[in-house]
DNA sequence: AATATATTCGTGTACGCACACAATTAATAA
DNA sequence: TTATTAATTGTGTGCGTACACGAATATATT
């Protein structure tokens, strides 16, 4: 293992002169700057990267934009719970890591989180760019300062983001195509779930939309699709809508709610549906969802290890700006298809942390 | 961020014996000892992984006992560029990686190589327990002298190997039942293949097998399966075998092949067998499987990311040696569902670091 | 040529920990 | 009590790098 002492003997300088040419200070003169490079190549140096993180003086901060969860809202949770998992790992080597939660149906919450942890001038930035046009503005602002970012659980060519760590949404929902036209007869009729206007604009949303479509257009051309639209606020209205849904033909065998909302749907249903014909698929293990599924008002439910999202982003992000460690730029996380019979076998992950925090 | 000399100020003792304390090495009275760890709980101290691992002398020694690949065993190719690239990455950090490749079919070439490996007194392995009998034997000797291992792609419950990367064998299987299920009509039949009696111990192939059949029975038990035993040495003979089995029933409308030699059966496949209503469905993205499938003679590969489950294993293993890491039980690698429309977005990793490869 | 200024280079210390070794204290033997 | 040994504790150095500071050399100014 060469070091940055063997290499200033090789080139009769000091370590500090070699310290300068690799890391592109100035001070150097030509001359011995071209004869270091040399031999730093001839010997295929690379620099240690424990060393150096340890001599570094300086400490990073990276800011997390993530949505906060609640009753309704459950799915955020566990990519939550897996960044402060992180969190705790990685403070050891002096970084900060500041979080700020977002209301996922209110750009503006967005923007002003934002700003806010923008403040702090954090090196690095965590994002789950749910809003698609306000994302232009951050991603122009951070690109403007040099900041580096990344992206969680939402992809969106668009912009720089040096890493995306999440689902390949089109593929998820094109897996959810193929679950749900096992159980659909010829002919029959499936209805996509759409959640208010706000949410068009939603990445994985709407690419888990095309690749549901595109899987029954390749496949089952004889299926027709139906838009239900949802408010989620009006219950009565969006019972109306379900029930006229399933009145609209002969045989209408499926739901496909393209959003972690399912559970949302799977409560409007009404009683005199036969559940073994007919199939709700839907995405995320939160709590009401896998209620739901052991209940058999939920067929399938694509998962998608968020939890370890969470977690792996911060690390991710963390050897990047400690060993400058280029991330791969797409970290897919699984397509779990979880049905009732393997749901308790989701997420240990998540589980053992909340058992060890409990344990404090 | 709270340091040993911290500690050793409020305890009024030494660096060293701080030291003392948290290595539980001897040396230090049974008073201050109590009080050294009553002062680290309560600042709730944690070493600085970077500092301790600049700071040990120790080199670790990791061992690979990896099957080889060749022109027909084409699978292992993909872990084992895995694991080159990461010892690539973990060789600044003064680790060794040892490979060792055995014939997977050479139960003693298994033994043999692990013999040899052995000699170098590795500090942990990374093993690929194809054979399960042997494994016992490995798993006893590597216990005796208190050496970590791991398993890579094949889990064994019977084992205590503190981490397992890999694909959920089960599920995998189970996944490929729903597939599988997807194309067959009522009442059909379909064919399981297995190859030569010396892999019934492999429990991934088992274990897909089961789920698979778990798979139908739940869902489907209407059809019936037939297992196909195929040779894989006497090509004639094993096209016989196929030719009966199509010919067995009316709708014969399918063959899984829990391995990688998917494209064995197709290659054999006569060619007035209608692939429209026929389904090959098998394991791991080689390049004979893709052939196949971009052909229309495969129509489902499940793959797993094999190549990082040789990255991740090395990284694994080399983080709980230096940073004393403790790994998760179980990573799983995703239960990639690969169809002929997007088998060219798999696998980039492995394809970049053949690049850089190549580019030297 | 002598001085001032800029450029290039070398040295020393710190990062937090591991570990060998020295120093101190306690326990035991004579 | 004193000498001897064992148990306990303290000190110092090194791991490989980053970076501030000062020394040496080159260039410019008068």
């Amino acid at each position: 293992m060469i070091t940055i002492k063997d290499i200033a003997k090789l080139a009769n300088v000091s370590d500090g002169t070699v310290d300068r040419v690799i890391h592109n200070r100035k001070g150097v003169s030509p001359k011995t700057a071209e004869k270091v490079k040399n031999i730093l190549k001839e010997n295929n140096f690379l620099l240690n990267p424990i060393a150096s993180a340890l001599a570094t003086k300086k400490k990073y901060r990276i800011a997390c934009l993530i949505p906060k969860s609640d009753k309704k809202n459950q799915f955020w949770k566990s990519p939550n719970l897996g960044i402060l998992k992180a969190r705790k790992e990685v403070t050891r080597y002096g970084l900060q890591i500041d979080i700020a939660h977002f209301d996922q149906y209110d750009s503006k919450s967005y923007l002003k989180k934002f700003k806010i942890l923008q403040k702090n001038k954090p090196d690095a930035f965590i994002i789950a760019p749910v809003f698609s046009n306000e994302t232009a503005f951050i991603a122009k602002e951070l690109e403007n300062n040099s900041i580096e970012y990344i992206f969680i659980n939402i992809d969106n060519k668009k912009y720089k983001n040096i890493a995306f760590i999440g689902q390949d949404s089109q593929r998820a929902g094109f897996v959810a195509g193929k679950l749900m036209s096992l159980g659909l007869p010829k002919n029959s009729k499936c209805g996509v779930v759409q959640f208010r206007q706000s949410l068009i604009d939603h990445k994985a949303i709407s690419n888990r939309i095309s690749g549901f479509n595109n899987y029954l257009k390749e496949h089952r051309n004889d299926i027709k699709t139906k838009l239900i639209k949802i408010s989620l606020n009006d219950k009565k209205n969006d019972l109306t809508k379900i029930k006229s849904f399933l009145n609209s033909a002969k045989t209408v065998s499926g739901i496909f709610v393209p959003s972690s909302r399912a559970s949302y749907i799977a409560s409007l249903l009404p009683e005199y549906v036969n559940t073994s014909n007919f199939s709700i698929i839907g995405y995320d293990t939160t709590e009401d969802n896998i209620f739901y599924l052991k209940n058999d008002k939920i067929q399938f439910i694509i998962s998608q290890r968020s939890f370890n999202q969470g977690y792996e982003a911060v690390h991710i992000i963390s050897d990047f700006l400690i060993q400058k460690k280029v991330p791969q730029k797409k970290t897919y996380s699984p397509i779990q298809i979880i049905i009732k019979e393997n749901v308790d076998y989701d997420s240990r992950n998540k589980k053992t942390f909340i058992n060890e925090l409990s344990n404090q």
